[in-house]
DNA sequence: AGTTTCCTCGTGTGAATATTCATAGATATT
DNA sequence: AATATCTATGAATATTCACACGAGGAAACT
């Protein structure tokens, strides 16, 4: 079901102006669909949707235009030493194997990454300073992806 | 309003078994009292209130009856280390006696605590990452209440 | 081997609750 | 008085909690 009902959201917003999750919610009934608030409040968070302005201070739900962010590229030599990453708001935990954090936290100075405001690293841990919540994420994410992928 | 509408729960909730907020905002309204379910949802927080079981399977809203957190215990080279202890945010700045911060750091660390998701430390100076801004405000008070007893 | 039974997970969900967002009304502060 | 903070709040939204259901195993049995 949950498919069909993501494609009827984005059908239904793209012909109509939706105000408020109620509202949305009204709309996919009469489209034959059962759900309640808390399960369209997710399906606008996997769709990426953003509740916008338009002209006279009415919101309404859009696609959001979604831009890439550029993936900095780590070298090996630091994701290799990489054992965990955590985040708390905008500070990142990185932990590496004993003895590796200096290496790797002078490799991320390095890289001059534009959201690493700057690091500072022990014996095994490194903190990093993340500019934003969003940006300390979204690097943590990246770096927890390359060490899967070892 | 809002004292006399936290008063009157207390008083409701000491005469009936109240299973829901919403259901509480009934009661409340039989009292006279004008609210939304999201400010009884802070009265209650405000309150410490507990929803708890009761026989079977039932909720209850209740006082809570303060029981202590299980306190990690820290051994006394740790603590008598320790020299101040300050929280931003999710950041915890612990200053030690010059040239223990290592020691201390690597003690906290092997303490594997759930809520520090990790530490850097130079000579008298640690900074610890908690989860988040509630783990960071209990954890240093757990620690100053340590000093303060020495 | 094939099947059955029993787990264990993961996913999706509604009900309940918490939190965010925007404001209105007090209360300083200049 | 005008302006800047607080505080409390409702509406909207997000998150938590508990559970249902189905897809894979793994073990037990035939």
């Amino acid at each position: 079901m949950k498919n069909k009902r993501q494609e009827a959201i984005l059908s239904i917003i793209a012909r109509s102006d939706v105000e408020t999750q109620e509202q949305l919610l009204d709309l996919l009934n009469q489209a034959g669909f059962r759900a309640t608030q808390a399960t369209i409040s997710r399906d606008i968070r996997e769709l990426k949707l953003v509740k916008s302005m338009t002209g006279r201070g009415i919101y309404r739900y859009e696609r959001a235009v979604r831009q890439e962010q550029p993936i900095p590229k780590f070298n090996s030599a630091v994701t290799e030493s990489i054992v965990r990453v955590e985040v708390s708001l905008n500070i990142l935990v990185i932990h590496t194997y004993s003895g590796m954090a200096q290496a790797v936290a002078a490799c991320l100075d390095s890289m001059k990454l534009e959201n690493i405001l700057g690091c500072v690293a022990g014996d095994d841990t490194i903190m990093a300073v993340a500019r934003d919540e969003r940006a300390a994420a979204l690097l943590a994410e990246t770096l927890r992806n390359m060490i899967h992928t070892l």
